[in-house]
DNA sequence: CTATTAAATCGAAATCATTTCTATTTAGAA
DNA sequence: TTCTAAATAGAAATGATTTCGATTTAATAG
């Protein structure tokens, strides 16, 4: 999957600065969810371009609330990011021991509306625990 | 409804300590989730019996562990909890603006765990927005 | 009713993820 | 090329939450 990173930028009413590109390409190869900080490691890495730290809390909030990426609220109360394709509405469920991600295409949400007396404007849905491979590793 | 907290916290094996009983009995009455700040504001005014923020924050996270309280994630990204008296497993719709709280009863997690390559520990889930009272007086 | 002790509380101080600030740079439009 | 609003950098501030060491206290047993 190949992704027009300036397109998307321009999309957004972004400007496509090295550093954005830096980010967006960082978290689009990520196979886990990664703090701020680890993202700012990546980016340092990949393309050798230092990106500050507020630069970074900047943009991941920025893609975030444009929905171009993903929250992980992790029980340890920090913040953690997670690009993903799939842009249809959809939760993840975190691996807490390899941090990976999976997609829960059926969040059941839909039946939430009917039950509330007011009106929904988001909802927080996560599952967390251990994924497969890392079960059996323990075992 | 009338709760025996000497005989819940012993149940949870913990000492009942007055402050333990001011902030349970602060809890079981507020009729909106509130900030640990909070909950040393009401029980200085019902208990008039001081209470440091740390213990206020260690009891918190206590009863909550143990699901005596449940914990709002709040958008603002601070703690706020709640106390419900409904024992079974549920979830909350929380209001943004005045604060207060319904139970979801059909949270729809139960198809969770079939799609998942892995092992569900917990799941997060809440729905945000605006009750209808606090719809009707916007308009 | 003491004595004992592990648990709990207190207040002050530390922590540290996140945000703010201001000067400087830069992307994009004209 | 010029202009300007947007973006970045680095240093500093913020503030909710946690930690620390000293002191108190609830609960238990004698
Ligand atoms: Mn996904
Ligand atoms: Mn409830
Ligand atoms: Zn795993
Ligand atoms: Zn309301």
């Amino acid at each position: 999957m190949i992704f027009d990173f300036p397109q998307l930028l321009k999309s957004l009413q972004l400007k496509v600065t090295p550093q954005r590109l830096a980010i967006l390409e960082s978290m689009s190869t990520a196979r886990t969810y990664l703090s701020p900080e680890e993202v700012q490691g990546q980016v340092q890495l990949r393309a050798a371009c230092k990106v500050g730290l507020p630069t970074i809390y900047r943009n991941l909030e920025e893609l975030s609330s444009q929905g171009v990426i993903s929250k992980i609220l992790h029980p340890n109360r920090q913040l953690y990011y997670y690009f993903c394709a799939n842009r249809d509405h959809h939760h993840h469920f975190v691996c807490l021991v390899c941090r990976t991600v999976q997609d829960i295409h059926d969040c059941g949400c839909a039946a939430l509306a009917g039950q509330i007396d007011g009106q929904v404007d988001v909802h927080i849905m996560q599952a967390l625990g251990t994924c497969r491979r890392c079960c059996n590793q323990n075992a």
